[in-house]
DNA sequence: CATCAATCTGGACTTTGTCTAATTTCCGGA
DNA sequence: TCCGGAAATTAGACAAAGTCCAGATTGATG
């Protein structure tokens, strides 16, 4: 019998996190990680700058942008582009598509594993493929 | 024999394909459909700008948003979104996939009728496809 | 010509994101 | 403990994309 354990992401775990990715763990970048890691939700910038400075005012909006981006250069976390007005961090970095609710903006992830993509045309000569971004976009029936 | 001619999209062609969707052809939106339609190319609401605003200054910002909109609505044109920082109009409305060169920003169409996407999860309750859609995003190798 | 609806316009405004110069934090060595 | 420098954070100015609105223009109709 195998029993498997839900990872909880406390603040304390955010700390070994950043480090495996290597990134100093300041006191910022960990409230930010932790945003992200313990909801494991899709949020924008807007989002994660209101969660963390819920309480009390504590980071600035340049350390949200810079820290974000610094997440997604060292693999952390993945961008989603399907709003045109803002972009989606998302903490899950396996390979996965989106399902994306046109009217509300909720935006929820489809296991890769279940989908196959066959037919693509080969890739112009020196071109190598940075990703493959899928995404349903649905709305409501009327 | 069949000779296959290819549409020539003149200025004057707009106005007819404009009304078989239910546009009302006006100058302005001519030459915005012409900059689109003649160029089959992806282009930003900036790019039109300039376009229709080469020689002389014709037509205003808010009038070009308005009417990209409109054919937005009206079905003439697609919204692409693959750029966070901007939106691309595709006259292309047939189903196509996309190649986003991300260094460049070059945007090029993947015909749809070769490739297969299989093993979709069914979607939740009340909610229709609006579309799917597939970006490969590509860069060239170091 | 007068009227009215549709369309277009300049420009103020909002939102998302970037940039920079100054400050704060952190850490290792004297 | 004190010092110096590197790394990180910050406030706020700035830029770009897009929205909004009140007034002007256009064009059809009587
Ligand atoms: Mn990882
Ligand atoms: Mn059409
Ligand atoms: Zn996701
Ligand atoms: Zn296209």
């Amino acid at each position: 019998m195998i029993i498997m354990t839900r990872m909880h992401y406390t603040r304390d775990n955010m700390a070994g996190l950043l480090r495996g990715h290597d990134i100093n763990p300041t006191h910022q970048r960990i409230e930010i990680a932790h945003a992200l890691f313990s909801r494991q939700e899709h949020l924008s910038a807007d989002q994660v700058m209101a969660i963390v400075n819920t309480r009390h005012s504590e980071t600035s909006k340049a350390t949200v942008y810079n820290t974000l981006k610094l997440f997604l250069e060292k693999g952390l976390v993945r961008e989603v582009i399907v709003d045109p007005s803002k972009v989606f961090y998302d903490p899950n970095t396996s390979p996965h598509h989106h399902l994306y609710e046109v009217d509300s903006g909720k935006l929820s992830d489809i296991d890769a594993t279940q989908v196959q993509i066959s037919g693509l045309p080969p890739l112009p000569a020196g071109m190598v493929t940075e990703g493959i971004d899928l995404i349903v976009r649905v709305r409501r029936t009327d």
